[in-house]
DNA sequence: TATGAATGAGGCTTCATTCAT
DNA sequence: TATGAATGAAGCCTCATTCAT
């Protein structure tokens, strides 16, 4: 709550304390320093993933599983809090080796899942066969989360955009013509 | 450089000042204080959009425009320290409205520019009918932008991500069939 | 162990408590306090000096006796360990008077014992009259404890000062001539 | 001043400040940190031997300068402070080798002009040939210190145990018979 | 315009000790 | 007797900023 309110960097460790009614100098029996109070979040939002994972795993037809998929993953990001931590943790991440690996891990867990999607659906003549269904599944997480940022910025309802990102996907993955 | 190396609040102010090769009283004769030192370079950083406007400005077959505006672009976002400034800005902009206000001002040349080139391959046939120009081009900005991010924190030459994401992108811009 | 290796003041009750493989508030059911940890080993300080009252309490000739000494005490000081004892403990001695007093206790029972020898090897005209044996005997310690300190600090061996600080000891103490 | 009233790992930076009339920031601005406020002092204490090495410097017979310094070096030891700062920077040099390096100088700097008094001595045969002159001055020293801690820690005024120590020294130096 | 000493609030962390279990 | 989570004061240090020169 801390981070998402004030950012990583403004946050004080008393505040974290305080936030979470504990005493600061308990906050150190639990966690080494403000920077594992960090990485434990990073960690807990990998536990956030599930129910997207869930919805992957889906054996559904592709196109239904990626729009079910779209849709409630926009939801998630909808919420700016999502966005923000998001970016906070990207941001540390660039300076941070452990705070990297915990995001590269994160959205591959994300992404696997979401390859194999693609992969299925390209089996399935349900997609076109794109070059590389990895890399198309990690520019189709990028293009969600780009887009819940751009929402909170310039205060528009993730709602609005909603219809011109799935429309973006879903052609670029739709086999051509019809 | 001091934000690229360090970050924007692991910089202090002394830091900036050393590095500019001037006094700590003298810095504050040129800014009001560090946050504007951020502000100044999210203004400078507007600067270097104008290769890319120029490239969006030429009248050759929107294709090509498109082509040539994604290669150079993601060529300038290759060098990691435009990306880490980038994220630096955004990561700002989320609770800093001045520098908020500086990130969508900039991306709005970028994007309105991107918005014309859409609009006229549309209306030359070269591009399919999206359903909204202007959301198609954050997309596009933004799937460029992540792309770097990623190759970034992955440590992965974009070169090597260049080809999915202009299929990617091409793929849902260009006309049905043909 | 710990205060050897890190000071009184830079070893924490933690540390003391997982070096003694105790639980941190099992320690406190057996120590009031960390300073009554100092305390306690300054309590068994004292019964390192056992072997060296025991040479001081034989009855050989008394310069066979203070030769004897001389050599075992340095032997015992020349680990550094028990230098830097004695100087942690005589640096809290100054403001604590609780360790001033054991301090001092300690201190008495080898110079008097030494004093004896010192009175006997007068009695015996193997000593000249000294003015103060006391005095005298206070003054061999603090020669061979300085060296020891000195030893360890400049880091050469306490045998090489061996030869000067007996030769000073014993001239000084020796019946002038014949 | 706070070092000597509370030893230095009870004294607080900002009881330095405050006793500086500095403030806590303007402190490290001349200062890096605790330690070398330390190190400042240990310097500084090298200047208070300029008068006893003057003494020391003396053309007059051996034996007299001899006993000059004893009296005047005994005198300034007198001052508990300079016993205590004396302690304190002993202790820290165990541990710290810039601190231990400063107290080796500054004990070279009395010892090695203690030495040339003694080795005049010998050669003008004033005091016996000691195997060696420079230990007898490290050793010299080391009694008149050992002994000004002891007055302080047993509260015994120094030129009470004056007598004793100028006889243990110069019965130890001056020619056998004589 | 230029300097850098001065400020003091606030940064993160460690500490000796307590106490419910 | 044993445990270790809990406490909050105190630790050292850095910070953005001011101001006399």
């Amino acid at each position: 709550m801390c981070f998402l309110e004030r950012g990583y960097h403004q946050t004080g460790v008393r505040d974290i304390a305080n936030r979470a009614q504990v005493s600061l100098g308990n906050l150190y029996n639990h966690f080494p320093g403000k920077h594992d109070v960090l990485v434990e979040i990073a960690m807990l939002e990998r536990k956030e993933m599930d129910p997207f994972l869930k919805i992957l795993a889906m054996r559904s037809p592709t196109p239904k599983v990626l729009d079910k998929f779209i849709r409630a993953y926009s939801k998630y990001l909808a919420a700016p809090e999502n966005v923000i931590l998001t970016l906070e943790i990207s941001s540390e991440a660039i300076r941070q080796p452990d705070i990297a690996q915990l995001f590269v891990e994160n959205r591959a867990e994300l992404t696997d899942a979401l390859t194999a999607v693609v992969k299925r659906g390209i089996d399935d003549k349900d997609f076109r066969a794109v070059p590389d269904p990895e890399q198309a599944s990690q520019i189709i997480i990028e293009v969600l989360e780009g887009s819940a940022y751009r929402s909170v910025l310039s205060e528009v309802p993730m709602r609005k955009l909603m219809g011109s990102v799935k429309d973006f996907i879903l052609t670029s993955l739709l086999p051509r013509q019809g």
